[in-house]
This record gives structure tokens, C-alpha cells and sequence, in this order.
DNA sequence: TGTACATCAGTGAACGCGCGTTCACTGATGTAC
DNA sequence: TGTACATCAGTGAACGCGCGTTCACTGATGTAC
């Protein structure tokens, strides 16, 4: 049937949106579409008038997630500084949701193993991800986008292994040891070394 | 037909050295079975008189790659210290080397979806390569073994990255913001801070 | 405004394929006598 | 030492299943007249 203006959008979002959750919590490889397209309320055939395949879907589903992680560490980045970042990255919520998480510390390893496209689109946003957050920073807070790169990898490293050592005495420690280390990265390369901090 | 005694042992060892390969390459959750057993010049059935099932094969196959990985690490901290571990960690070589690689980097991610038992496992070998490094630091180089996770974390994550973006100007920049970050790290953490390092 | 028709998002069955696992079988070796 | 036999690592075909993808079809809507 032919369905109203619109329509066609609407769904296509939600096929992104169910398949990144599923992306996340289950990995890549171990998501089919035919669980997608069921969780997405639509049958295996309804895949293909949207997508050209599944790497292209995974491709667009990191795309469009590292857009919502860039935009919500902006607004972070504004209202609390890098603390307020790393403080709700690390936290015991962050590691136990999987599915509303960073896509970053959920993919980055399968995303290594995509074609050259997907792989190429990540880079741009990872790029554009670091100009947004650099400019986002307080004058108080400022550093170089190296910096702010390498705190990433600490939130994203960190965050891993404290899923996978979730239960454990090791975990609660990981989070609170990279959070510390996150800090002392900022403190080792911050700019305005002679800047006064509010307090 | 009968094998001569020791047989068994070397096969086995055979097909965990395989898998480990092809499970830090491809993923655990693309890698199969049969792809296994071939390139370890076997057959299918020949799995399961070694292992109860893959998953048994993945935490076997993770728990002995942590500890050539923990031998590994203890050796460069004797010799060279910390700042040996960090360059030959993020160094272009060990980025482009997934098979060789660090097992975290490639399989942390999935070590998380896997059974109770493998992340007990892996906690467990974790605490222990923990441990093993701190005693191998040199006195100057003396740092908590909460730093010394913070410093892994920040290893494993800088190296996912700079393997997603492999190919893009980002990846060298992801190698060497990682390294300065985790040198930054143990600095702030430096136990020995009176102690005379020499130069 | 009313009618005929083209559109095309979505259906649901089917494609070939590789998955993890099972199982009856083989046959060289180690063991018992 | 020589012979009969139990062992069991490894073979290779088969199991049911879910994978990504294709395709003939449906039918409510938008469009043309």
C-alpha cells in the first residue's frame, strides 16, 4: 500500500534507532536484521526499500549516534566543563546502559573492521566531534583538541573494561582510577596555566 | 585411530593459538568454528572432544592470551619501563597488528556479552597482570595499581581508536595524544616524586 | 468534485549459505595377558 | 616377546537454525484528467 508523506522518514528513523540500540547491547555480527526489523514493528522484506545493506545501516546507525554523543558532550561540556564529561562517562549508570550509551566504547572494535566508507564517515564525525567539544570548552577549561582526544580514548578504554569487569571489586575501580586519569591528562596539558578556577 | 601421548595437549594448544588469531581479527562473534578447525588442519568434530562449546573456547583462549600478554608487559617494564610499554603499545606496528595484538583491544567489547564465567575469568587474570606489573616497576618508576589500570584503559582505548581511524590523519594523532596522556597519567601518580630519575 | 490509475512502502515466503553441535564410525596406539 | 583387544582423537556427514538478501505481490494513497 502507499503510505502518507512522512511515513517513509518516520520508519526509516526508527529502523536506525532500534538497530543501534541492538548494535550496542549485542554487537554488529551478533545482530540480525530479521530481529531488527521485528523489534522495529516490520517484516525482513521492509529492510531493503531503506538501506542498501546491513553495513550500510551500521554505517548511518554510528553516524547519526556519534551526532547525539557529540551534541549531549557539548551541552555537558557548557553547562559543567570536562568534570561534569568524565564524571557521567564513568559512572556506574553509563557502564550498566548499555543500549543509551556511548556507541564508541560499544563498536569501536567491530567499526575497525568495516569497509573503508563506514570507517571513513566515523573519522570525519570523530573529527567534527572533537572542533564542536574544543569550542564548547570554558576559557577556564581550555585544552587542545589532542588532549580532549586522548581523554576519549581514557573514557572509552575505562568504560570497556569496566563491563566487561562489571560485578567484580576491579570495576568500580576502573571507573574511579580513569576518571582521575582523565583529569590529570587535562591538568597536564591545560592552556591557561595561569588562569584562576572559581571556587 | 590412537595418538601417541602428548598428542592431544599440542592440538589443543594448536587450536587455541588459532583461534585466538582469528578472534582478535575478525571478532569473536564472526569467527567460526569450522574456519578454525581448518586452519588448525583439522575437521569439525574434532572440536568437542578439546572443548565443551565455543564459549568455553573463547574464555581458554582470552585467559592465556592476558597471560602471554602479562609475561609480555612484565618483561618491557623490567628492561624498559614504563615508557617502553607505552611506545611499543601505541606504536603504528601494534595497530596494524590485530593477530599479534593486545587481546583487550581487539575482544574487550565482547568479553562483556560473554558468560558469568569468562568475565570471572578474565577479572581474575586481570587482578593478577595488575599485581605482576606492579612489582616489575622499577623503583623510579614506582606508581599505584589503580594507575597502572588507568594507564591500560588508556592504552586499549587509544589503540581501538587509532585502529578505527587507521588510514586517516587522526590515527597518528590518537598514537601519540594516547601516549603523552598515559606518561601524563603516572606522572601525576609518580609515588617516587623526590627520587632522582636519571638524565 | 469525481474517477481512473500509477506509485511504492511494506508483506511474507523463499534463496543459498554458514553457523554450533551431534554422532556413527575409523584405525593406530597403548595395555593386558 | 607375541597377540588380542580396548581406547579415543579425529573424520566427515548430518542436524536444525538463523543469517543477509531477493522477489512477486498487496493495496491505500497521491496524482492526473
Amino acid at each position: 500500500m502507499r503510505y502518507e508523506k512522512g511515513r517513509k522518514e518516520a520508519t526509516r528513523r526508527q529502523i536506525i534507532k532500534v538497530a543501534t540500540e541492538r548494535f550496542k547491547e549485542d554487537g554488529i555480527a551478533a545482530s540480525g536484521l530479521a530481529g531488527i526489523m521485528s523489534e522495529a514493528g516490520l517484516t525482513n522484506g521492509a529492510f531493503y526499500p531503506h538501506f542498501r545493506s546491513k553495513s550500510a545501516l551500521v554505517c548511518e546507525c554510528f553516524v547519526a549516534a556519534l551526532d547525539v554523543q557529540t551534541s549531549q558532550l557539548k551541552q555537558m561540556l557548557v553547562l559543567g566543563g570536562p568534570e561534569a564529561v568524565i564524571d557521567a562517562f564513568l559512572s556506574a549508570e553509563h557502564r550498566d546502559n548499555l543500549r543509551g550509551g556511548c556507541p564508541s566504547a560499544a563498536m569501536l572494535a567491530e567499526i575497525a573492521r568495516e569497509p573503508a566508507e563506514t570507517r571513513q564517515a566515523f573519522a570525519e564525525r570523530t573529527s567534527h566531534m572533537l572542533a564542536t567539544m574544543s569550542s564548547a570548552l570554558r576559557p577556564e577549561d581550555s585544552v587542545s583538541e589532542d588532549a580532549l582526544l586522548a581523554v576519549y580514548a581514557t573514557l572509552v578504554g575505562a568504560l570497556q573494561l569496566a563491563r566487561a569487569l562489571q560485578g567484580t571489586e576491579l570495576s568500580d575501580r576502573v571507573l574511579a582510577s580513569g576518571a582521575s586519569a582523565a583529569r590529570a591528562i587535562l591538568l597536564s596539558s591545560a592552556k591557561s596555566l595561569g588562569s584562576s578556577t572559581p571556587r
